[in-house]
DNA sequence: GCTTTAAAAAGTAAGAT
DNA sequence: ATCTTACTTTACAAAGC
């Protein structure tokens, strides 16, 4: 969790990784059905889905395992966890003797965060001033919003809560929520809570 | 020259015939619909231009039709969901949803957020409220949105319960279950938006 | 396009108590 | 009536249909 106070501006945000997808590359091939028998607590329906399913409980995350060697990592709430979580996937595909060569390449793919900038959001107004915005409430409660720069979407809450993917680093997360809030500011879309309601919280 | 103007002539014909077909469907639903013909003319409208820009490639014509049909009651202020839309046809919900996202990404056509108080007019045409009950519910509305109540919310939700609350106002009453029925929400939506507009307006309800 | 995985936001829905 | 579970939206990769 990181707390950003900024004192030009009145702002506070409450940030959280929630989750990240990452890919990761072991180059060699893997016998799919060998790890099945032998590893425990695994699921592999081929017809269903090409990729077998390992779940991680410390850290807990999930893994998808493809025959090609690559795997899709998720769950992981931050990088440290990442790197950990695939260290471990791998000590434990040895453990169970399949052979793993080389050194694993890591790359995260998506970071999916929350925030909270602790305002009232007027999407109604939003939704006429935002560009690349998306507002149906029929459909879903939040906008959403499609930033260019740096390239995420936003998904805004009239509770100033807000939910923040397609982001590759971490820092994008936080530069997408301070320049959310500073968008929103300017085109005075934002509104304080009432102190009574942020207690509550 | 012939070659390019053959290309081009081959194009025309082949948008001809798909619109010709997409009319026919869209006649079929938006009959079903009791659409006007102002809002039939402005579906058509949107779906030809989606044609023109080739959105129609890969997806069924009744799926695109149906998302014009939607985007045009919006633009229209004629209130439909995309459920009872859908319905006519035979892709999903969200499968219609999906093309009227992409007509929005891809054509210029500007569709205002949709409005809760479209709602009350559809709803109480189907109960045959009175025009003073509508009246009412718009107004319950105009002051929820003013105080921040509305946003994120469904608007067949709001406007269900503002009619029920002006319903009752206006000595008319009507049973939660039959405008949560017209109005494709649950009882517990309604109820819910109910307690939100009576507390939070601090609206008053004649004991009976 | 679909299939599978993960996670948050807030609203709505369905079935059970 | 209230609770629990589950689905709506967003992004992203993997291999195969």
């Amino acid at each position: 969790m990181v707390i950003i106070a900024d004192s030009n501006v009145q702002y506070k945000a409450v940030i959280n990784i929630e989750n990240i997808v990452a890919t990761v590359t072991l180059d060699q091939n893997l016998d799919l059905y060998a790890m099945e028998r032998s590893i425990p607590n695994i699921e592999y329906d081929p017809d269903q889905f090409p990729g077998l399913i390992f779940r991680l409980e410390q850290p807990k995350v999930t893994s998808l395992i493809f025959k090609s060697g690559k795997m899709v990592v998720t769950g992981a709430k931050s990088t440290d966890e990442l790197i950990k979580a695939v260290k471990r996937i791998i000590r434990t595909l040895r453990r169970y003797s399949i052979r793993i060569i080389g050194k694993p390449k890591i790359q995260i793919q998506n970071i999916v965060a929350s925030a909270n900038l602790h305002v009232h959001v007027n999407l109604d107004k939003a939704a006429f001033l935002l560009e690349n915005n998306m507002y149906e409430p029929e459909q879903f409660p939040g906008l959403i919003f499609r930033m260019d720069e740096p390239k995420v979407v936003l998904l805004i809450f009239s509770s100033g809560k807000m939910v923040i993917t397609g982001a590759k680093r971490e820092d994008e997360v936080y530069k997408a929520v301070k320049r959310i809030f500073e968008k929103l500011n300017e085109l005075e879309c934002i509104s304080a809570v009432e102190e009574e309601e942020e207690l509550e919280l | 020259r012939w070659r390019k103007w053959q290309i081009r002539a081959r194009i025309q014909s082949s948008i001809d015939r798909n619109l010709a077909q997409a009319m026919n469907e869209l006649e079929r639903i938006g009959n079903l619909l009791n659409l006007p013909k102002s809002v039939k003319d402005e579906a058509a409208l949107i779906y030809r231009k989606a044609v023109e820009k080739g959105l129609v490639r890969g997806r069924s014509i009744e799926s695109v039709v149906a998302a014009a049909i939607y985007a045009a009651c919006r633009r229209m202020k004629i209130a439909r969901t995309l459920d009872e839309i859908s319905q006519f046809t035979k892709a999903n919900r969200k499968e219609v949803a999906r093309c009227y996202r992409l007509l929005l990404r891809e054509l210029d056509v500007e569709v205002p957020v949709s409005d809760s108080k479209d709602y009350v007019t559809r709803i109480g045409s189907l109960l045959r409220l009175s025009g003073a009950v509508m009246k009412t519910a718009a107004e319950i509305l105009d002051k929820a949105k003013n105080v921040g109540l509305t946003a994120g919310k469904d608007p067949a939700g709001l406007a269900a319960a503002a009619i029920y609350i002006a319903a009752l106002q206006n000595d008319d009453r009507r049973t939660q279950k039959e405008i949560a029925q017209v109005a494709g929400v649950t009882e517990v939506t309604v109820r819910n938006r109910y307690k939100e507009l009576i507390n939070e307006l601090k609206i008053q309800i004649p004991t009976q």
